[in-house]
Parts: structure tokens; C-alpha cells; sequence
DNA sequence: CTGTTAGCGCCTTCAG
DNA sequence: CTGAAGGCGCTAACAG
């Protein structure tokens, strides 16, 4: 299995080059200064023999892996995937590969990659959307050389931050504002279980009660973020609160969930029930009715992201926040 | 940069456990027999001090990476986000972590993705619906030791296979069968550009002629497997020959886009125009009406994918193939 | 059951 | 401009 299959070493290369070893690792890395005539000779003989220089050597003594990690909840949920595209293109840019770890809204599971996570094995670490607790998020990234943190605040020496310009998530808030504005009267919120960055119930029913609407926590739940829990959820509450006339959803997929199960319970969107997203995936405007959710720039979340790692892996290393902002986008499913 | 913040070394443990280095590295590695009072003494140590043992260093010496590489064309796309989950989780079963690589449905980019990846990086690949040549994917495979391949043929002894039961991706002339079967005269097909595993025009054009239909080159195009792609191939074709009964798409995504595209510009699905997708992805139910398309098992495809590829690196290089069976799904958009 | 010796392939440091 | 020595942190192969 693990049979050296005669690699080519530098050594392989020098010998054959009739110079030295470390001439061929200058050639390699580009640095010192060499005369153009060996230079070119040493570049003949190492595409001659295909030479490849191996990175556990490299790593072991420049203490750089050229990789960084990114870590998600689930990345099947769009959202994600386009934050990780964005992430993996300006890695690919630098030089950099992506070591992607899911967690499966698991946070043993996180707890688990993180720690395992070594210098050894990455440069930096991008951790999305956080499930973990604070002290155990912060405990487990102060062992981290570079590390970025989206969708959650951390204290400003521990890593950067990437986070949308209301703080906590306030969109499920702006959702409730805007149900109210448009006229509707008693409005659920599915709020994303597990999720440090949601809107907690009580200030929902809060922001709900400052607009002198009836606030009823019996009208909330929580559910994993994802469309299959949305729309459980999106079934128990309705059978049980015929009366709600508006839900918001904790993100796009979950709202997606309620979409279904209204239309099931033969709800009519958004005449008898108004519903609004989270974060804009491409299936959002494709349903019909279409939803109203809240425009992320995902992608740009993930390139951000990348470039302040980046930064961080450069020993330059300043508290950086990227803010982005969201937008709400009106839609059918709450006009 | 790349100051090595004082790491603990297996010599540390030692010299601190008052044992050799070659103890401590057993107990690590729970290799040979080692008293258990020592066991636990040094298990004490190694705690007290946190040691973590550098992978660079042990990649170096064992030759193994302990990771294995996904290479994806577009990790947005649903179907791929599945199947790379479906890697990950058997990955983590395992102790390995996944480097994901996306290629953009850049060719370039993918032969450059596979040529840099050496030995020393990762101990297996899956190369998923490699948009690349035969010759020239055939030769990347060589240099690698144990490989994967999803959705694609290659000779037997440079990798295992997964996929689908009907050879080429056979969907498409099913889809078209199908549509044939259903009372359709006129049916366009929209190919997905580069993929190599897709039905060409041709064949297409043939099967519905052995159904005694009408085959019009002029009704079938090409287009990237994206929704946008699908979007606006589909304005085009549509408005170039609306006599077209149903179309074809390459993949779900764009047969989504065929969908908004035949929307807009008024035609009724089915009533007008029947479509047909291809991959089942989650979207392909929510929309109305909901895709016909083919059913695909892309978590499986994915962990089997892994599990091939762990009997491979295990030096098991012996040919396997897991072929997995693509189910007509009726439902609205195409009855 | 435990220790010793000798590298893995490369780069840093210091001499020429 | 080029080379020689030494070591990064770990484990394989022998000893005892």
C-alpha cells in the first residue's frame, strides 16, 4: 500500500543535474541568486524525470501545508456550497488547496474536527456558521494559528470575522417588522435549532409586541435548518395554530419547508399565510409563489472570508471584519 | 509567518514520561506491546502536555496522507454537493479528511487540479463527471495511485468506476422515449456541453426516430449544466421553434431553467410543453409543476465512491465498478 | 516489553 | 553564485 514507488527526489534531480541539492531547491523555490545556465539545466532534468517536490517534506521543515480548511454545517444546503465556492476559488488563486470538513450539524462532530485540526495539517481554518457553544467555539479556536470565523462574533484577538451587518442575525426581526407593515396580525417564526446566530424567540415576540401586535410563543418552534425539518415543523404548527397568517423562516430552506406544508394544508400563499426566507438560494426564486427572503452575498462571503484568512496566515495578525449586508427581497410568497 | 509556536515533540513526551521516544510512539499509534502501566503513564503525559503528533512528519515516514481528494466540477450544484457529502461521511468514518477541488467546469483548470496533485498530498482521488478528453484524463489517472471515478468509463486498470446502469447516460434517450410514449411529436433535447457522459444529439435524434418522430437537429442544443445555461438556451430554442412540444434537459438545473424560460414566455407546462430533467435534485420537486426527472442515489454514489476508493489505497488495485440505477420519476411538468 | 539507530525529502545556515 | 552539514518530527527495523 504504502510502497515508495521509486520517487524522484531532489536528490535524484541534483545527481543527474550534477549539482547539488541545494542548487535544485533554489531552482525550485525561486530563490537565491543562480546563474541563468544551471538554472536552466536543472529545469531540463527535473521536467526530464518528472519531478515532483513532496510536500510532507517541504511541510515538515517550512512548517507551511499550503492548504486551509474549511468547516460547514452542511454542504448540501446551498448556502454553504456557494460560501465554499468562493473560498475554494481564491485558494485556487493563491496556490492553496481546501480541506473541507462537514460537520452535519453535528457538534460533537465539530468539536471533534476542530481539535483535530493541527498546524500540521492546515494554514488556516474557516469556520461557517459555528454550532458550538462560545467558550468551547473560543477555547477550541485559541489553538489555531490563522482563523476566520463567519456568522458569529468571537473576541477580536482569536480570528477575524466575516458577519452580516445586523448583528445576531436581526433579518428574522426585519422579517417580523415587514410581515406587520404589510398588514399581518399573528406571525410564527421557525427558528434554526442549534443556530448561535438566530434571533432568539423572546426577542422575536419582543419586536413582535413594539409593534403592539399579539406576541404568542406558542406560534414558535425550532428546527434544524434544513427543508425536510422546516417542513415538519411547518406541519405541527399549522395543524395546531390554524390562526397564524404569516411565518418566517430561519433561512431559505426551511421556509421552503412551511411553503410546502402550507400548500399541503391546503393553504393559500400568500393570501392566507404570508411566508419570508433567509438567504436567497437559487430555489428560492424558482417556487411558485417565489419567496421573500433576504438577499446574502454568499459567494462574496466565502472570498472575503478566504482573504482575511489569508491576511491572518501572514502573521499579520489585526482583528479584520468583513460586513456584509442583506437585503430583503419582495417576493410573492410576502408582497 | 511560520514561527513553529514552540510544538510539542514526541521527544518532549518522552524525555517529560522518562521513557524513549519510540514508547511514546507507540503508544500513539496503539502498536506493539507496551505495558499498560507505561501505556497510561505515557497517555498521562501526553495529555498534561497536549501533545498532538505532526502529520507532516509521519506523512513523510509512513508515505500516507491520511486524506483523499474530490475533484467536482461545480460544488453548487446540488447533485455534486450530495455525492460530496456521501464522501466526507465515510471519509470521516475512516479517519481521513477530503480535499475538495472544484473545477468550474473549467477543463484547464481540472487537468491542472489533477496533474498537481502528487502523492505526497493525498492518498486517493474521486474524480466525479470529469469534463477532461479520454486521453488525457486517462494519462492524469496513471500518475496516481489509487483512483475513483464517478460517471465515467476508463480502463480497467487505472481505476475503479462508479455509475449509472445505462451506459453513456442513457437518461436522455429514456427522457426521450418517454416523451415519445406520452403523445409528444416534437421533442428538443438540450445537451449539457462538455459533460462526456452525456447522450450526443445524434444518438438522440436516432431513438426518436425509431419512434417514428420527427428528428430535428435545430431542436436540440448545447449548454453548461447550470440553471442560467438551461435558462437561456431554452429562451433561444423556444423562441426560435415554438412548435417544440417537450424538451429534454441535460440535468435538473436545467430543466429548471427550460421551466422559467417556457414560463415567461407564456407557454402552460405540461399543457404546452412538456419537460424532463435529470438528476432529482431537491429543487425538482419544490417548483411547480414539479420536474419529471430521473431519480439518482448521489449520497450512495458518493459513499461508495469512498469505500472503492479505501480497497484501492489499501493496495486492493483488483477493478470494481458499483453501478447504481436511475428510476423515471414521473411527475407533473412531464405526466 | 522497551530502547537504539537510521533515515523519510527537503530547507536553513553557514562556508566557500 | 554554489556546496556541505545538520535537522524538521516521526517510525521501521533491529536489537536487547
Amino acid at each position: 500500500m504504502n510502497q515508495r514507488r521509486d520517487r524522484v527526489t531532489l536528490h535524484d534531480v541534483a545527481r543527474e543535474a550534477g549539482v547539488s541539492p541545494m542548487t535544485v531547491s533554489r531552482v525550485i523555490n525561486n530563490t537565491g541568486r543562480i546563474s541563468d545556465a544551471t538554472r536552466e539545466h536543472v529545469r531540463a532534468v527535473i521536467a526530464r524525470l518528472d519531478y515532483r517536490p513532496s510536500r510532507a517534506a517541504r511541510t515538515l521543515v517550512t512548517n507551511q501545508t499550503m492548504m486551509i480548511a474549511v468547516i460547514t454545517p452542511d454542504i448540501t444546503n446551498p448556502y454553504f456550497a456557494e460560501i465554499v465556492k468562493g473560498v475554494e476559488d481564491l485558494a485556487w488563486e493563491r496556490g492553496y488547496s481546501v480541506l473541507l470538513a462537514n460537520t452535519n450539524e453535528n457538534q460533537a462532530r465539530e468539536h471533534a474536527v476542530l481539535s483535530q485540526l493541527e498546524d500540521s495539517t492546515v494554514d488556516g481554518i474557516i469556520i461557517c456558521s459555528s454550532r458550538l457553544p462560545d467558550d468551547d467555539l473560543y477555547a477550541l479556536i485559541e489553538q489555531h494559528q490563522a482563523v476566520v470565523v463567519v456568522n458569529r462574533q468571537v473576541p477580536k484577538h482569536l480570528a477575524s470575522v466575516v458577519k452580516g451587518r445586523d448583528a445576531l442575525g436581526v433579518r428574522a426581526l426585519r422579517a417580523g417588522r415587514y410581515l406587520a407593515e404589510t398588514g399581518h396580525k399573528r406571525i410564527g417564526y421557525l427558528r434554526l435549532k442549534r443556530s448561535q446566530w438566530a434571533v432568539e424567540v423572546e426577542q422575536f415576540l419582543d419586536e413582535l409586541g413594539s409593534f403592539g401586535l399579539e406576541a404568542n410563543p406558542d406560534w414558535c418552534m425550532q428546527c434544524l435548518p434544513t427543508w425536510e425539518a422546516g417542513y415538519a415543523a411547518a406541519q405541527t404548527l399549522l395543524a395546531r395554530h390554524p390562526e397564524l397568517d404569516a411565518i418566517v423562516g430561519g433561512n431559505d430552506l426551511v421556509a421552503l419547508g412551511i411553503l410546502r406544508a402550507a400548500v399541503e394544508a391546503g393553504r393559500h400563499v400568500p393570501g392566507d399565510l404570508a411566508i419570508v426566507g433567509g438567504d436567497d438560494i437559487l430555489l428560492a426564486s424558482l417556487v411558485t409563489p417565489p419567496l421573500t427572503t433576504f438577499h446574502v452575498p454568499k459567494y462574496e462571503i466565502g472570498n472575503r472570508a478566504a482573504d482575511l484568512l489569508f491576511k491572518r496566515m501572514t502573521g499579520d495578525l489585526q482583528y479584520r471584519e468583513h460586513i456584509y449586508i442583506e437585503t430583503l427581497i419582495r417576493r410573492d410568497s410576502a408582497p
